[in-house]
DNA sequence: ACATTAAGTGATT
DNA sequence: AATCACTTAATGT
């Protein structure tokens, strides 16, 4: 049984599986990879069969900003937009697990949305999902204080690596988070004492899940 | 032993 | 919440 179908088989046709296993390129990703960066032209789109991808905004400055994860059963929503509107990607796409995906050429991809209505079902469902996400990002950013963000960081992460042990440095969440590493220094030595991680070097443990 | 990197802390804005 | 300046601790060569 392969892994298309145990993750996208009750959502498609048949039919469609097997047009996915016939233009469909399987590609295993390893982590840290950068898989789409900003500016790059989109000329397939991802189905992510396993692992976890992180998105990311930068600015000009070259400072980064976590936007979301996507999980498998997930496809991006920039290549989506991209793939119809010939456009640039706006955001870059970063492996934060090993991943392993499907890519579909783009022509398929809009073919499909008139021949299987699962496709348009699960194309839809796919931006409406993201718009859920962005918006939710937008919140956290906006509303929240530093340390719900980093709370909130924390956890996204323990769950997209099916893991309470974050193998990170307070540098790179200050940097995924666009704040200094002083301040996430601060923040998690509150969350350790409020019983909510346990800090060690290079790792930080998860607690309240 | 020395250099480098990660993390902790007080003070200031 | 950001920045500076400094310390301490762990790790690499």
């Amino acid at each position: 049984m392969n892994q298309l179908t145990v993750n996208f088989g009750y959502l498609f046709e048949d039919a469609l599986i097997s047009e996915i296993n016939q233009v469909g390129i399987h590609k295993k990703i390893v982590a840290d990879t950068t898989i789409i960066e900003i500016g790059d032209y989109i000329k397939s789109m991802p189905l992510l069969l396993n692992g976890a991808i992180k998105v990311l905004r930068e600015d000009e400055k070259g400072d980064e900003l976590v936007l979301y994860y996507l999980e498998k059963g997930d496809t991006c929503a920039m290549t989506l937009s991209c793939c119809m509107g010939q456009a640039k990607s706006k955001i870059r796409a970063v492996a934060e697990t090993d991943v392993t995906l499907i890519m579909l050429p783009k022509e398929k991809m809009a073919e499909w949305l008139g021949k299987y209505k699962t496709w348009q079902a699960f194309i839809l469902q796919s931006y409406h999902n993201r718009m859920d996400e962005l918006l939710d990002a937008v919140d956290t950013i906006a509303f929240l204080k530093m340390d719900e963000r980093l709370f909130k960081y924390l956890k996204d992460k323990a769950m997209v690596n099916q893991n309470d042990e974050l193998i990170t440095t307070h540098k790179q969440i200050s940097e995924d988070l666009h704040t200094s590493r002083v301040v996430i220094s601060r923040l998690l030595k509150k969350l350790e004492n409020e019983g909510k991680i346990q800090l060690f070097r290079n790792s930080i443990k998860v607690v309240q899940l």
